[in-house]
DNA sequence: CCGATATACGGAGGGTGCCTCCGCTTTTCA
DNA sequence: TGAAAAGCGGAGGCACCCTCCGTATATCGG
């Protein structure tokens, strides 16, 4: 098989940019004429690369799993098993915060689209599977609760943004779903930042 | 001020109901002029009673909303008050699950206007208000969780349909999120429902 | 009950974005 | 370097959006 244009390559990596701009600013109904325009190409170009909307959404999609998995790689290297799990999910919660219009798209993308989503899942799950096993086998949290649930939980906070707060109580959230993970008589309520008394 | 026209209540009330329906079967992109014509009213009827495709959605929200919040008040009369709060979010989890596609346009609704997502959110707040406030008053949960805070873990929970076994796993956290509210060393793994060990 | 008038209806039509199709251009390979 | 494969881009047909306004109907004072 021949190896592929380079000027195909290049357009190609142009609209995903574009896109991720434009989607980020104008959200997911933007135009995809506006999408070719800032890619500065033709829309027939931008239609062969990605032939649905839906395509372009997941190609975009894969790019911002991808970066979820390697922060999760890299975080693996924590200490505590609990405190490294506490500490990605939290992570996560900064890193979607930034992201603005696109978190729109991107769930429309995986809506519609299971084998995409059982993929990106798989992928987060193999990086983030060394966490939570960890942490079970250290007997540190419960063992019933499985890389897909916590992966569900973190995928809800994913909608939530937009509202005034909304970081702080996803923050909270995922100190309650942690203590909620721990196993034994242990309840310490220390935890690393200070918080807030009840609203 | 004079009576609305008794044509005019009865169109606003067909379109709602076709929306609720047509987005239902057909997703939050569903065409307008689909809505209409199910609705048996002109297209320029529907835009004069719903300016706005979020305008629409909005009222439909609305409608969902009142709903959430009747079941609340009904569910405020269970004995236990740690076992109402899990029974309504789990009863929650059910209603969600039966609205499939409404799920999206809704979720778009409450996305763009705030003032909206407040008023739901204090009418849940107000109704739900009950359940949380004995549980605390009663010293079975943790006091530094607002209602604002409960409201939007099942807001997330709302965004994981359509995926096989999403259910089960919102379940699951739910149970998991109630845990994590208890006080005390009371970590009793008593719950209702027999459970799957992990994966 | 009836006329006056406020209110509502519906769909034609201009505009925009969607997506396909295909003649032209560029790149690759022998 | 030339032929063929691969890619480019925008014209054009279509669906949907939304406004505008001529027509129809409900309400209300008399």
């Amino acid at each position: 098989m021949r190896k592929p244009r380079a000027d195909a390559v290049r357009n190609r990596d142009r609209v995903l940019e574009a896109a991720k701009a434009v989607f980020s600013a104008g959200g997911a109904e933007a135009s995809l004429e506006a999408v070719a325009r800032a890619a500065g190409v033709g829309i027939g170009t931008l239609y062969r690369h990605f032939p649905t909307r839906e395509a372009l959404f997941e190609a975009v999609y894969r790019r911002e799993v991808q970066e979820l998995t390697d922060l999760a790689e890299q975080l693996k290297k924590e200490a505590q098993p609990i405190d490294a799990l506490r500490h990605w999910m939290r992570s996560t919660v900064k890193f979607v915060a930034t992201k603005k219009g696109m978190s729109a798209a991107l769930a429309l993308a995986a809506d519609k689209n299971s084998e995409l989503y059982s993929h990106s899942s798989d992928q987060l799950t193999r990086a983030v599977g060394g966490l939570l096993d960890r942490a079970i086998a250290a007997r540190e949290i419960r063992s019933d609760v499985s890389l897909e649930d916590l992966l569900r939980a973190l995928w809800g906070m994913y909608h939530m943004q937009d509202r005034p707060g909304w970081q702080a109580s996803v923050l909270r959230l995922v100190d309650v779903f942690i203590d909620g993970l721990r196993i034994g008589p242990d309840r310490s309520r220390a935890r690393p930042r200070s918080r807030k008394s009840r609203r």
